[in-house]
DNA sequence: GATTGTGAAGAGCTTCACAGCT
DNA sequence: AGCTGTGAAGCTCTTCACAATC
């Protein structure tokens, strides 16, 4: 059973809270079987309850009435829509201190996520281990991606080598490709795109903060 | 005088990226005197000229019918209207990966951004300087935060501190919290929270990119 | 001929509010 | 009583299209 509506990229962004939200609760909940109303979650990751009940019904999960979503379904509902119900393969490419951050990261592989290669162009790193992962050089990159069978890539280089690695990765048949590097991609169509930028959420914070003085402020969630 | 609408959060996200298409630009135009059309910057950035247009009369650019915007009046536009135009102050809570890389990025404190005092638990950091910074113990955080005036500060530190921390920075008169745990701050009306969330983007990321499995590819920009 | 500025139309997203279920 | 599911209303953002300007 395909999603009834495509999910919105805004609700996308929310699927992931619930997710998390989802998450620490059934930790608390060993036998998973409680049950969760779209008030509650809503107040965990600060959106309205009719918001959350919209998203929920897009990725048909079924609550019900007078108690809520069983918390085990609903969790299990929301990572298929996301495209999460099975392990996506993952390359890394640069191991500075934003890829290092990756690899420590606890949850990336404990949920989904594999790593199958690490690529760094420091000749020093190369055939070392990081976090448990040989770091392999660049010019294994497309051959070794390639080989990996990955879907995803991670650039984690420093701006000016970005847009070349992105080109490499899909090259090699990536699909979507994670950049951390302040520079805007451009990648073919079929190939998605998701850019974090530490640059770009200082700058919203500061605009966002300048925009709080003294006066009125509207406020929803969080 | 005062931007005439006020920018609208997706507005404010794109602001940033005009800036970098703008500084980008400036370093090969060294008088600065070039000017630039709104579908160039759209092209740049990935987003329609009359979007671009839109944005930037709201910043009160005045553009040149036949010509374009002129390059330098138009980054300052756009700085000021970001809440740019006056330095800002930040402390930084937690020098991990994350918080070294924040630390070794260039374009910190380039523009705009003051690193004002450094924080992390870690015994054998306090005392010791990282990338120019003197680490300072936890214990010091608020009376420092509050000395050194800060308007921001910047959480990476592990998930189940996060909040106890951004809890500390509001105490010490902090503004506005960029948080880089994995998990939603709650924090006062009047503070502003942006946060950056790996997980998150890997998620969004499986998502468009189990969204674009051969058939209908709309996409616009980037 | 090229480009801006903008009203108006269009698309998308969120909130409201309430019938219906347990 | 509590909660879901959802049509309808309301709001926000984006795109269109074109007169005005250089």
């Amino acid at each position: 059973m395909p999603p009834r509506t495509t999910i919105s990229k805004p609700a996308a962004r929310r699927m992931s809270l619930y997710l998390r939200a989802l998450e620490s609760r059934l930790a608390h909940d060993d036998p998973g079987e409680g049950h969760i109303s779209s008030r509650e979650l809503g107040l965990a990751v600060g959106v309205a309850d009719a918001q959350v009940r919209k998203d929920l019904a897009v990725v048909g999960a079924a609550g019900q009435p007078g108690v809520g979503y069983r918390l085990k379904e609903l969790h299990d509902g929301v990572r298929r829509a996301m495209g999460l119900q099975r392990p996506w393969r993952a390359v890394l490419v640069g191991v500075g201190n934003i890829g290092r951050a990756l690899l420590a990261y606890p949850r990336f592989g404990e949920e989904g996520f594999e790593l199958v290669a690490v690529f760094d162009r420091d000749a020093g790193l190369v055939g070392r281990k990081v976090a448990g992962h040989a770091v392999q050089s660049m010019a294994a990159l497309v051959e070794g991606v390639r080989r990996s069978g990955a879907q995803l890539g991670i650039v984690a280089v420093p701006p000016d080598q970005a847009q070349d690695v992105a080109d490499r990765l899909v090259e090699a048949g990536v699909r979507g490709v994670l950049n951390f590097a302040p520079r805007p991609l451009r990648l073919p169509p079929g190939v998605a795109v998701v850019a974090v930028d530490f640059t770009e959420a200082l700058e919203r914070l500061a605009f966002e903060t300048s925009l709080r003085r003294q006066g009125s402020q509207r406020q929803k969630g969080a």
